[in-house]
DNA sequence: ATGGTGCCTGTAGCAACTACAGATGCAAGG
DNA sequence: CCTTGCATCTGTAGTTGCTACAGGCACCAT
């Protein structure tokens, strides 16, 4: 049995497999140039390397905590042009967790606007719902 | 002077300046069913009744409240039909709310993990950053 | 050689709008 | 009556971040 723990090539499938990536967002974040254009087969097969591995898991961590490609982008922009300003990655951090935290604040509103809604609910199936009433109130009357 | 409180008919820029809709969005909301055509001015333009006010106002808050338009549409739905079923519209809001709480879960661990982030940042114009070996961290290999 | 995956390109679709371009409508002032 | 200028008109394309095909080769094991 050979030990195949870092392969020389990955294959697009392998890509995905390791990274959690889906194969179309792999060639999507290669044609809006988040991903570099990998050597291919001689029959036009995606062959990467770990580099592009490492990369790729990089994106999607990113993505998971609510980066935006653009942001993705300008953080990947410093780190391949090897001139990480930590001031400015921190900078982004904060203006990123700032924005998660405004999107916390409205989600709480509406929380507490739906249950009020909800709690009013005789939950009959009468024609007068308090939820709809609602909704129409003040309706630019 | 005339007393214009209650005008007969809207123009779509009325519409957009009393529900806060912008108009392009409304003639969206035509497009796609949600808003009824209509009558039109000799001319084209569209004009609108106090109906129409009432239910763009309607769907700008049931936006405002996070339902998307196809649960938007199911509530109008019973509306037009005039069988509003309040379990059913109970039933709705309470599966909106959960998943409400479900972002707001999501979005506190996000939060979380950027505040750690942050935390551990020097800050200064280094290259070793903090954040992007989070990001970097057990890439795969 | 052949079978069955795996991978290829390219296009279209999703939500929910927004942003034009280029052409009229309409109402008020002169 | 006519001009001026804002309001609207239609239709199309762009946005974000993917996802889902269709129709066709690539690759690898047997």
């Amino acid at each position: 049995m050979s030990r195949v723990t870092s392969p020389r090539a990955y294959p697009i499938g392998a890509m995905s497999r390791e990274t959690g990536v889906n194969i179309e967002t792999i060639r999507y974040y290669e044609k809006i140039g988040l991903m570099p254009r990998p050597d291919r087969t001689p029959g036009g097969n995606r062959q990467y390397t770990h580099d592009h591995l490492k990369r790729l898991s990089f994106i999607r961590k990113s993505r998971d905590l609510g980066f935006s490609i653009a942001e993705i982008r300008s953080l990947l922009g410093m780190v391949d042009q090897q001139e990480v300003s930590c001031g400015e990655v921190h900078r982004m951090t904060l203006l990123h967790l700032a924005a998660v935290r405004d999107k916390i604040a409205a989600l709480r509103k509406l929380e507490t606007a739906l249950e009020s809604m909800a709690a009013k609910c005789a939950r009959g199936d009468v024609p007068e719902c308090p939820v709809i009433d609602t909704l129409f109130e003040k309706a630019g009357a």
